[in-house]
DNA sequence: TCACCGCATTAGGTTGACCAAAAATGTTTA
DNA sequence: TAAACATTTTTGGTCAACCTAATGCGGTGA
């Protein structure tokens, strides 16, 4: 049974909750999702009925193994896609992020696996040079962000 | 008026059509993003409402000038995206296309425009070290798929 | 202990994107 | 030039994801 971009986002902001605050609730899910309550239990439902949560109304939401293994895939993914835009390609962090976080969804594993490893190999290998690279992209930013 | 993902998609194909054959078709434009025909149409008339492209039925599909500057738009992210997943990442052509594919559609215009940057910086400052990198990573994939 | 309030849920409805089947149009060929 | 074929369009319907308004539940303070 296949899970849609849309369910990964819910299953993933269910697992950031679940490991920031401890318990899951439709209200929190709603204001991370930017929707409203009545959309959040939809979604619960059909999450539940693939056996990605466990979910019974009124009750506490968890998540399952299998929806916890879709959701930390997916924000590993998330957490890489972040730091290689960042460190490598010196993207300014809100803008890097809202990259990682529609890319993460659709991104093959080797792809990331790729970016990490190619982080690595550059920070070992020829780490002035990636210096120099993100010294002068700051520098041009910092151009057109002229001072106060 | 915004333009949702799939409608940037289906222009996307008319310009590559437009590009390749001359012509845009229904039949063809179906094939390309795997869909029926009817579908097609559906989104020829929104697009139509849209000013994105020219449409009356039964004739000819044309982009306007404002269809054909977010095609162009997408595609050049397409084609840097994939180049770069290819040629800095070593990815398998066939996965950063698939890649590329969708993540044209949601990047920042800087992002891509680093992604650009980088690959230049790097291929001028230490292309042997990438050199050895994507050496390194075709040699793992050989291992991978053991010769017949 | 019960009335109240915030939160969760249901009911009912919208929109975008898709489809199969049928109808309309355009094109080719006998 | 008209029949046959190919392509496009319409019709009518599905499904996912969302919403507002109304209703139901459950913990808290008077």
């Amino acid at each position: 049974m296949s899970v849609s971009k849309r369910e990964e986002e819910y299953l993933e902001a269910m697992y950031i909750l679940h490991k920031n605050k401890g318990v899951i609730r439709v209200k929190d899910i709603a204001r991370m999702m930017n929707v409203k309550p009545p959309s959040v239990v939809d979604a619960l439902k059909k999450l539940a009925e693939k056996g990605l949560i466990e979910y019974e109304k009124y009750d506490r939401i968890l998540l399952t193994e299998s929806g916890m293994e879709i959701a930390e895939r997916t924000y590993s993914k998330h957490v890489l896609l972040t730091q290689f835009f960042i460190d490598i390609l010196g993207i300014p962090p809100d803008i890097a992020e809202q990259d990682a976080c529609q890319f993460e969804h659709y991104v093959h594993e080797i792809t990331v696996q790729r970016m990490k490893e190619f982080a690595s190999f550059i920070q070992e290998n020829c780490s002035y040079v990636l210096k120099q690279f993100l010294k002068e992209k700051l520098e041009e930013e910092d151009q057109k962000t002229p001072p106060r």
